[in-house]
DNA sequence: ATATTAGTTGACCGTTCGGTAAAGTCAACC
DNA sequence: GGTTGACTTTACCGAACGGTCAACTAATAT
Protein backbone atom coordinates (compact mmCIF):
# COMPACT_ATOMS: atom_id res chain seq x y z
CA UNK A 1 0.00 0.00 0.00
CA UNK A 2 1.11 3.59 -1.62
CA UNK A 3 1.78 6.26 1.01
CA UNK A 4 -0.96 7.98 -0.01
CA UNK A 5 -3.08 4.83 0.20
CA UNK A 6 -2.29 4.74 4.26
CA UNK A 7 -2.86 8.07 4.59
CA UNK A 8 -6.51 7.51 2.85
CA UNK A 9 -7.31 4.22 4.75
CA UNK A 10 -5.95 5.95 8.31
CA UNK A 11 -8.89 9.04 7.38
CA UNK A 12 -11.43 6.01 6.25
CA UNK A 13 -10.77 4.32 9.62
CA UNK A 14 -10.77 7.03 12.09
CA UNK A 15 -13.86 8.11 10.07
CA UNK A 16 -15.89 4.78 10.48
CA UNK A 17 -14.89 4.68 14.36
CA UNK A 18 -15.76 8.28 15.05
CA UNK A 19 -19.26 8.38 13.40
CA UNK A 20 -20.25 4.92 14.70
CA UNK A 21 -19.38 5.73 18.30
CA UNK A 22 -21.08 9.01 17.90
CA UNK A 23 -22.78 10.34 14.83
CA UNK A 24 -22.07 11.82 11.58
CA UNK A 25 -22.69 15.60 12.64
CA UNK A 26 -20.73 14.99 15.66
CA UNK A 27 -17.91 14.65 14.18
CA UNK A 28 -16.05 16.88 12.42
CA UNK A 29 -13.30 17.22 9.63
CA UNK A 30 -11.43 18.59 11.87
CA UNK A 31 -11.30 15.62 14.32
CA UNK A 32 -10.88 13.15 11.73
CA UNK A 33 -7.79 14.42 10.81
CA UNK A 34 -6.52 15.36 14.14
CA UNK A 35 -7.42 11.38 15.08
CA UNK A 36 -5.62 10.09 11.51
CA UNK A 37 -2.99 12.62 12.18
CA UNK A 38 -3.69 14.17 8.69
CA UNK A 39 -3.71 17.70 7.65
CA UNK A 40 -6.92 18.86 6.75
CA UNK A 41 -5.25 19.84 3.20
CA UNK A 42 -4.54 16.33 2.83
CA UNK A 43 -8.32 15.24 3.76
CA UNK A 44 -9.69 17.29 0.41
CA UNK A 45 -6.99 15.78 -1.71
CA UNK A 46 -8.52 12.46 -1.15
CA UNK A 47 -12.09 13.66 -0.91
CA UNK A 48 -14.00 16.27 -2.43
CA UNK A 49 -16.43 16.30 0.67
CA UNK A 50 -17.36 15.06 4.02
CA UNK A 51 -20.39 13.35 2.27
CA UNK A 52 -17.56 11.63 -0.41
CA UNK A 53 -16.12 10.43 2.84
CA UNK A 54 -18.55 9.13 4.25
CA UNK A 55 -20.04 7.45 1.06
CA UNK A 56 -16.76 5.35 0.76
CA UNK A 57 -16.92 5.06 4.57
CA UNK A 58 -20.21 2.95 3.84
CA UNK A 59 -18.46 0.99 1.25
CA UNK A 60 -15.49 -0.11 3.64
CA UNK A 61 -18.25 -1.11 6.13
CA UNK A 62 -20.43 -3.27 3.88
CA UNK A 63 -17.39 -5.66 3.18
CA UNK A 64 -16.48 -5.26 6.49
CA UNK A 65 -19.93 -6.33 7.29
CA UNK A 66 -19.75 -9.17 4.51
CA UNK A 67 -16.87 -10.78 5.36
CA UNK A 68 -16.25 -10.56 9.55
CA UNK A 69 -19.84 -11.29 10.17
CA UNK A 70 -22.45 -12.27 7.33
CA UNK A 71 -20.63 -14.80 5.09
CA UNK A 72 -19.35 -17.24 8.31
CA UNK A 73 -22.80 -16.63 10.34
CA UNK A 74 -24.49 -17.47 7.07
CA UNK A 75 -22.07 -19.93 6.26
CA UNK A 76 -23.23 -23.37 4.67
CA UNK A 77 -22.63 -25.71 7.41
CA UNK A 78 -25.66 -25.79 9.48
CA UNK A 79 -29.34 -25.56 8.61
CA UNK A 80 -31.09 -22.09 7.65
CA UNK A 81 -32.05 -21.70 11.47
CA UNK A 82 -29.14 -22.41 13.10
CA UNK A 83 -27.38 -20.35 10.92
CA UNK A 84 -29.76 -17.15 12.13
CA UNK A 85 -29.11 -18.57 15.55
CA UNK A 86 -25.40 -17.76 14.91
CA UNK A 87 -25.79 -14.60 13.00
CA UNK A 88 -27.84 -13.58 16.86
CA UNK A 89 -24.92 -14.91 18.76
CA UNK A 90 -22.58 -12.97 17.01
CA UNK A 91 -24.78 -9.73 16.81
CA UNK A 92 -24.88 -9.87 20.60
CA UNK A 93 -21.27 -10.18 21.18
CA UNK A 94 -20.42 -7.52 18.84
CA UNK A 95 -22.64 -5.55 21.09
CA UNK A 96 -21.52 -6.32 24.48
CA UNK A 97 -17.84 -5.50 23.43
CA UNK A 98 -18.95 -2.16 22.35
CA UNK A 99 -20.40 -1.57 25.49
CA UNK A 100 -17.60 -2.62 27.21
CA UNK A 101 -15.06 -0.25 25.24
CA UNK A 102 -16.91 2.33 24.71
CA UNK A 103 -19.68 2.74 27.72
CA UNK A 104 -23.15 2.76 24.87
CA UNK A 105 -24.25 -0.06 22.93
CA UNK A 106 -23.74 1.92 19.25
CA UNK A 107 -26.62 -0.48 17.72
CA UNK A 108 -26.40 -0.67 12.99
CA UNK A 109 -23.47 1.67 11.84
CA UNK A 110 -26.21 1.41 9.54
CA UNK A 111 -29.24 2.14 10.44
CA UNK A 112 -27.93 5.08 12.79
CA UNK A 113 -26.35 7.22 9.60
CA UNK A 114 -29.58 6.32 7.67
CA UNK A 115 -32.10 7.84 10.43
CA UNK A 116 -29.39 10.41 10.77
CA UNK A 117 -29.05 11.55 7.57
CA UNK A 118 -31.67 10.35 5.11
CA UNK A 119 -33.19 13.55 4.77
CA UNK A 120 -30.54 15.56 4.03
CA UNK A 121 -27.99 13.70 1.97
CA UNK A 122 -29.41 11.66 -1.11
CA UNK A 123 -26.15 10.19 -2.10
CA UNK A 124 -25.63 8.85 1.51
CA UNK A 125 -29.02 7.84 1.76
CA UNK A 126 -28.75 5.87 -1.56
CA UNK A 127 -25.20 4.73 -0.63
CA UNK A 128 -27.15 3.07 2.75
CA UNK A 129 -29.81 1.68 0.75
CA UNK A 130 -27.48 -0.68 -1.04
CA UNK A 131 -25.94 -1.83 2.01
CA UNK A 132 -29.79 -2.64 3.28
CA UNK A 133 -29.72 -4.58 0.14
CA UNK A 134 -26.38 -6.85 0.65
CA UNK A 135 -27.98 -8.14 3.75
CA UNK A 136 -31.35 -8.42 1.84
CA UNK A 137 -29.51 -10.43 -0.51
CA UNK A 138 -27.82 -13.12 2.53
CA UNK A 139 -31.55 -13.67 3.59
CA UNK A 140 -32.67 -14.35 0.67
CA UNK A 141 -30.03 -16.63 0.10
CA UNK A 142 -30.97 -18.52 3.73
CA UNK A 143 -34.47 -18.32 3.15
CA UNK A 144 -34.53 -20.25 -0.27
CA UNK A 145 -31.99 -22.79 1.76
CA UNK A 146 -35.27 -23.06 4.47
CA UNK A 147 -37.75 -23.47 2.02
CA UNK A 148 -35.97 -26.18 -0.35
CA UNK A 149 -35.48 -27.84 3.35
CA UNK A 150 -39.02 -28.11 4.32
CA UNK A 151 -38.15 -25.62 6.91
CA UNK A 152 -40.25 -22.47 6.02
CA UNK A 153 -43.61 -22.64 7.15
CA UNK A 154 -44.49 -18.89 6.13
CA UNK A 155 -45.31 -19.23 2.59
CA UNK A 156 -44.92 -15.70 1.88
CA UNK A 157 -42.92 -14.18 -0.87
CA UNK A 158 -38.86 -15.14 0.04
CA UNK A 159 -38.05 -11.28 -0.58
CA UNK A 160 -40.70 -9.80 2.00
CA UNK A 161 -39.64 -12.18 4.26
CA UNK A 162 -36.16 -11.10 4.11
CA UNK A 163 -37.27 -7.49 4.02
CA UNK A 164 -39.26 -8.49 7.09
CA UNK A 165 -36.08 -10.13 9.08
CA UNK A 166 -34.29 -6.97 8.07
CA UNK A 167 -36.71 -4.82 9.31
CA UNK A 168 -36.69 -6.82 12.74
CA UNK A 169 -33.54 -6.61 13.32
CA UNK A 170 -32.75 -3.27 12.79
CA UNK A 171 -35.65 -2.16 14.89
CA UNK A 172 -34.38 -4.93 17.79
CA UNK A 173 -30.78 -3.28 17.35
CA UNK A 174 -32.58 0.39 17.95
CA UNK A 175 -34.35 -0.60 21.27
CA UNK A 176 -30.80 -1.95 22.32
CA UNK A 177 -29.10 1.34 21.55
CA UNK A 178 -31.79 3.54 23.43
CA UNK A 179 -32.23 1.00 26.25
CA UNK A 180 -27.94 0.82 26.38
CA UNK A 181 -28.81 -2.71 27.08
CA UNK A 182 -27.71 -5.59 24.94
CA UNK A 183 -29.47 -8.26 26.43
CA UNK A 184 -32.38 -7.11 24.53
CA UNK A 185 -30.71 -8.49 21.42
CA UNK A 186 -30.43 -11.92 23.00
CA UNK A 187 -33.86 -11.96 24.16
CA UNK A 188 -36.18 -10.37 21.19
CA UNK A 189 -33.74 -11.44 18.21
CA UNK A 190 -34.68 -15.16 18.14
CA UNK A 191 -37.90 -14.45 17.42
CA UNK A 192 -37.35 -13.46 13.61
CA UNK A 193 -38.11 -16.94 13.40
CA UNK A 194 -42.07 -16.68 14.20
CA UNK A 195 -41.81 -13.67 11.85
CA UNK A 196 -40.48 -15.33 9.20
CA UNK A 197 -41.89 -18.97 9.53
CA UNK A 198 -39.17 -20.88 10.58
CA UNK A 199 -39.46 -24.00 11.80
CA UNK A 200 -37.96 -23.90 15.41
CA UNK A 201 -34.52 -26.64 15.81
CA UNK A 202 -36.69 -28.83 18.65
CA UNK B 1 -51.95 31.20 27.41
CA UNK B 2 -50.04 34.30 28.63
CA UNK B 3 -48.01 35.87 26.56
CA UNK B 4 -44.64 33.78 27.37
CA UNK B 5 -46.21 30.42 26.87
CA UNK B 6 -47.16 31.45 23.78
CA UNK B 7 -43.79 31.98 22.98
CA UNK B 8 -42.55 28.88 24.66
CA UNK B 9 -44.90 27.03 22.61
CA UNK B 10 -43.75 28.64 19.35
CA UNK B 11 -40.47 27.24 19.97
CA UNK B 12 -41.43 23.77 21.18
CA UNK B 13 -43.31 23.87 17.53
CA UNK B 14 -40.40 25.11 15.30
CA UNK B 15 -37.86 22.60 17.27
CA UNK B 16 -40.30 19.74 16.75
CA UNK B 17 -41.11 20.14 13.21
CA UNK B 18 -37.27 21.28 11.72
CA UNK B 19 -36.21 18.41 13.64
CA UNK B 20 -38.01 15.47 12.49
CA UNK B 21 -38.05 16.57 9.02
CA UNK B 22 -34.16 17.04 9.01
CA UNK B 23 -32.28 16.15 12.67
CA UNK B 24 -31.43 17.64 15.74
CA UNK B 25 -27.52 18.43 14.83
CA UNK B 26 -28.86 19.96 11.30
CA UNK B 27 -31.28 22.84 13.01
CA UNK B 28 -29.50 25.25 15.30
CA UNK B 29 -31.26 27.42 17.74
CA UNK B 30 -30.43 30.38 15.65
CA UNK B 31 -32.90 28.42 13.17
CA UNK B 32 -35.66 27.63 15.76
CA UNK B 33 -35.74 30.81 16.93
CA UNK B 34 -36.30 32.72 13.33
CA UNK B 35 -38.75 30.46 12.38
CA UNK B 36 -40.46 30.72 15.79
CA UNK B 37 -39.84 34.44 15.38
CA UNK B 38 -38.59 34.84 19.29
CA UNK B 39 -35.01 36.11 20.10
CA UNK B 40 -32.16 34.12 20.92
CA UNK B 41 -32.01 35.63 24.71
CA UNK B 42 -35.55 34.66 25.12
CA UNK B 43 -35.04 30.88 23.96
CA UNK B 44 -32.87 30.72 26.59
CA UNK B 45 -34.57 32.73 28.89
CA UNK B 46 -37.28 29.34 28.67
CA UNK B 47 -34.65 26.49 28.27
CA UNK B 48 -32.00 26.11 29.30
CA UNK B 49 -30.00 24.72 26.41
CA UNK B 50 -30.68 22.66 23.27
CA UNK B 51 -30.74 19.60 25.34
CA UNK B 52 -33.55 20.71 27.32
CA UNK B 53 -35.58 21.86 24.96
CA UNK B 54 -35.25 18.72 23.10
CA UNK B 55 -36.43 16.57 25.84
CA UNK B 56 -39.54 19.01 26.22
CA UNK B 57 -40.24 18.56 22.27
CA UNK B 58 -40.07 14.72 23.13
CA UNK B 59 -42.83 15.40 25.98
CA UNK B 60 -45.05 16.91 23.83
CA UNK B 61 -44.42 14.80 21.26
CA UNK B 62 -45.64 11.83 23.27
CA UNK B 63 -48.92 13.88 24.14
CA UNK B 64 -49.43 14.10 20.71
CA UNK B 65 -48.89 10.65 19.76
CA UNK B 66 -50.75 9.01 22.79
CA UNK B 67 -53.60 11.47 21.51
CA UNK B 68 -53.61 11.52 18.03
CA UNK B 69 -53.00 8.20 17.19
CA UNK B 70 -52.48 5.47 19.71
CA UNK B 71 -55.82 6.13 21.48
CA UNK B 72 -57.93 6.47 18.27
CA UNK B 73 -56.03 3.34 16.62
CA UNK B 74 -55.80 1.38 19.64
CA UNK B 75 -59.78 1.77 20.83
CA UNK B 76 -61.66 -0.84 21.92
CA UNK B 77 -64.43 -0.73 19.35
CA UNK B 78 -62.38 -3.46 17.35
CA UNK B 79 -60.80 -6.55 17.79
CA UNK B 80 -57.40 -6.89 18.58
CA UNK B 81 -56.17 -7.73 15.70
CA UNK B 82 -58.14 -4.82 13.78
CA UNK B 83 -56.56 -2.32 16.17
CA UNK B 84 -53.25 -3.29 14.90
CA UNK B 85 -54.60 -2.88 11.44
CA UNK B 86 -56.12 0.20 11.79
CA UNK B 87 -52.73 1.63 13.71
CA UNK B 88 -50.88 0.39 10.14
CA UNK B 89 -53.02 2.56 8.18
CA UNK B 90 -52.61 5.36 10.67
CA UNK B 91 -49.01 5.06 10.35
CA UNK B 92 -48.98 4.72 6.60
CA UNK B 93 -51.43 7.58 6.03
CA UNK B 94 -49.16 9.73 7.77
CA UNK B 95 -45.79 9.11 6.17
CA UNK B 96 -47.25 9.13 2.32
CA UNK B 97 -48.58 12.79 3.60
CA UNK B 98 -45.01 13.57 4.91
CA UNK B 99 -43.69 12.65 1.83
CA UNK B 100 -45.98 14.68 -0.16
CA UNK B 101 -45.21 17.72 2.56
CA UNK B 102 -42.16 17.44 2.37
CA UNK B 103 -40.88 14.76 -0.21
CA UNK B 104 -39.09 12.60 2.03
CA UNK B 105 -40.59 9.71 4.39
CA UNK B 106 -39.30 10.98 7.49
CA UNK B 107 -40.25 7.54 10.00
CA UNK B 108 -40.41 8.02 12.98
CA UNK B 109 -39.49 11.75 15.35
CA UNK B 110 -38.29 8.77 18.41
CA UNK B 111 -36.40 6.38 16.22
CA UNK B 112 -34.42 9.72 14.41
CA UNK B 113 -33.71 11.18 17.70
CA UNK B 114 -32.82 7.77 19.76
CA UNK B 115 -30.11 6.73 17.12
CA UNK B 116 -28.55 10.24 16.97
CA UNK B 117 -28.60 11.32 20.14
CA UNK B 118 -28.33 8.11 22.68
CA UNK B 119 -24.50 7.87 22.62
CA UNK B 120 -24.61 11.62 23.22
CA UNK B 121 -26.82 13.00 25.23
CA UNK B 122 -27.95 11.08 28.24
CA UNK B 123 -30.87 12.73 29.36
CA UNK B 124 -32.38 12.48 25.97
CA UNK B 125 -31.85 8.93 25.73
CA UNK B 126 -33.56 8.20 28.92
CA UNK B 127 -36.46 10.90 27.53
CA UNK B 128 -36.64 8.80 24.34
CA UNK B 129 -36.90 5.46 26.31
CA UNK B 130 -39.68 6.83 28.48
CA UNK B 131 -41.62 7.47 25.39
CA UNK B 132 -41.22 4.03 23.91
CA UNK B 133 -42.12 2.58 27.06
CA UNK B 134 -45.62 4.28 26.18
CA UNK B 135 -45.82 2.46 22.81
CA UNK B 136 -44.96 -0.54 24.55
CA UNK B 137 -47.97 -0.32 27.31
CA UNK B 138 -50.48 0.45 25.27
CA UNK B 139 -48.91 -2.81 23.07
CA UNK B 140 -49.33 -4.72 25.75
CA UNK B 141 -52.52 -3.89 26.70
CA UNK B 142 -54.04 -4.71 23.09
CA UNK B 143 -51.81 -7.89 23.37
CA UNK B 144 -53.65 -9.07 27.11
CA UNK B 145 -57.06 -8.57 24.98
CA UNK B 146 -56.15 -10.21 22.12
CA UNK B 147 -54.74 -13.42 24.57
CA UNK B 148 -58.14 -13.00 26.77
CA UNK B 149 -60.03 -13.40 23.55
CA UNK B 150 -57.80 -16.49 22.47
CA UNK B 151 -56.67 -14.83 19.40
CA UNK B 152 -53.27 -15.09 20.39
CA UNK B 153 -51.50 -18.03 19.60
CA UNK B 154 -47.79 -17.23 20.73
CA UNK B 155 -48.08 -18.16 24.55
CA UNK B 156 -44.65 -16.16 25.24
CA UNK B 157 -44.96 -13.50 27.81
CA UNK B 158 -46.42 -10.83 26.55
CA UNK B 159 -43.81 -7.81 27.94
CA UNK B 160 -41.79 -9.79 25.29
CA UNK B 161 -43.77 -9.45 22.36
CA UNK B 162 -44.69 -5.88 23.07
CA UNK B 163 -41.54 -5.26 22.63
CA UNK B 164 -41.08 -7.23 19.29
CA UNK B 165 -43.66 -5.43 17.98
CA UNK B 166 -42.30 -2.10 18.75
CA UNK B 167 -39.21 -3.03 17.50
CA UNK B 168 -40.55 -4.26 14.38
CA UNK B 169 -42.49 -1.43 13.69
CA UNK B 170 -39.48 0.93 14.15
CA UNK B 171 -37.17 -1.40 11.94
CA UNK B 172 -39.96 -1.17 9.26
CA UNK B 173 -40.27 2.68 9.21
CA UNK B 174 -36.47 2.91 8.91
CA UNK B 175 -36.61 0.85 5.96
CA UNK B 176 -39.47 2.79 4.91
CA UNK B 177 -37.35 6.02 5.47
CA UNK B 178 -34.13 4.79 3.61
CA UNK B 179 -35.77 3.66 0.46
CA UNK B 180 -37.79 6.90 0.90
CA UNK B 181 -40.86 4.41 0.07
CA UNK B 182 -44.06 4.93 2.33
CA UNK B 183 -45.01 1.60 0.38
CA UNK B 184 -43.04 -0.44 2.42
CA UNK B 185 -45.11 0.07 5.56
CA UNK B 186 -48.29 -1.67 3.87
CA UNK B 187 -46.26 -4.32 2.55
CA UNK B 188 -44.47 -5.31 5.37
CA UNK B 189 -45.67 -4.17 8.78
CA UNK B 190 -48.71 -6.33 8.39
CA UNK B 191 -46.39 -9.37 9.36
CA UNK B 192 -46.56 -8.34 13.03
CA UNK B 193 -49.37 -10.54 13.06
CA UNK B 194 -46.84 -13.27 12.33
CA UNK B 195 -44.39 -11.94 14.76
CA UNK B 196 -46.76 -11.67 17.60
CA UNK B 197 -48.95 -14.71 17.09
CA UNK B 198 -52.06 -12.92 15.89
CA UNK B 199 -54.69 -14.83 14.59
CA UNK B 200 -55.60 -13.45 10.96
CA UNK B 201 -58.38 -11.87 11.11
CA UNK B 202 -60.35 -14.60 8.07
C1' DA C 1 19.20 14.46 -13.78
C1' DT C 2 15.15 16.55 -14.47
C1' DA C 3 10.42 17.24 -14.99
C1' DT C 4 6.01 15.68 -13.38
C1' DT C 5 2.94 14.06 -10.37
C1' DA C 6 1.28 12.74 -5.74
C1' DG C 7 1.01 14.00 -1.32
C1' DT C 8 1.73 17.34 2.65
C1' DT C 9 1.68 21.49 5.28
C1' DG C 10 -0.34 25.30 7.72
C1' DA C 11 -2.50 29.48 7.32
C1' DC C 12 -6.80 31.22 6.09
C1' DC C 13 -11.94 32.01 4.48
C1' DG C 14 -16.76 33.34 5.89
C1' DT C 15 -20.34 31.31 8.57
C1' DT C 16 -22.52 29.18 12.12
C1' DC C 17 -22.40 26.95 16.47
C1' DG C 18 -24.38 26.95 21.56
C1' DG C 19 -24.52 30.11 24.99
C1' DT C 20 -24.13 34.84 27.78
C1' DA C 21 -25.03 39.51 29.50
C1' DA C 22 -27.19 43.72 30.12
C1' DA C 23 -30.38 46.92 29.13
C1' DG C 24 -35.05 47.71 27.95
C1' DT C 25 -40.25 46.88 27.73
C1' DC C 26 -44.49 45.03 29.15
C1' DA C 27 -48.25 43.42 32.17
C1' DA C 28 -50.01 42.56 36.60
C1' DC C 29 -50.54 43.39 41.49
C1' DC C 30 -50.43 46.36 45.67
C1' DG D 1 -49.01 54.98 40.32
C1' DG D 2 -45.18 52.86 41.37
C1' DT D 3 -42.83 48.51 42.00
C1' DT D 4 -41.85 43.93 40.75
C1' DG D 5 -40.85 40.18 38.00
C1' DA D 6 -41.70 38.11 33.55
C1' DC D 7 -40.36 38.62 29.04
C1' DT D 8 -37.77 40.79 25.01
C1' DT D 9 -34.11 42.85 22.50
C1' DT D 10 -29.58 43.35 20.82
C1' DA D 11 -24.94 42.88 20.84
C1' DC D 12 -21.54 39.84 21.88
C1' DC D 13 -18.37 35.59 23.17
C1' DG D 14 -14.85 31.98 21.84
C1' DA D 15 -14.87 27.91 19.36
C1' DA D 16 -15.83 25.05 15.74
C1' DC D 17 -17.83 24.27 11.24
C1' DG D 18 -16.80 22.70 6.06
C1' DG D 19 -13.88 24.05 2.75
C1' DT D 20 -9.83 26.62 0.05
C1' DC D 21 -5.33 27.88 -1.26
C1' DA D 22 -0.53 28.30 -2.34
C1' DA D 23 3.76 26.88 -1.13
C1' DC D 24 6.45 22.94 -0.15
C1' DT D 25 8.43 18.07 -0.18
C1' DA D 26 8.66 13.39 -1.63
C1' DA D 27 8.40 9.83 -4.93
C1' DT D 28 8.19 8.41 -9.80
C1' DA D 29 9.04 8.21 -14.69
C1' DT D 30 11.63 9.47 -18.59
Amino acid sequence: MSRGQQTKQRLLDSAQQLMYSRSYSDVGVQEICKDAKVQKGSFYHFFPSKSALTVEVLEQLKMQMIENILLPAFAKDLTPAKRFERFIEYAYQYQVQLKEEYGYVLGCPMGNIALEMSTQDETIRKKVELLFESIFEVFVDVLEDARAAGELENNSDINELAQAALAYGEGVLMLAKTRNDPELIKRLLPKVADLIGLKSTT
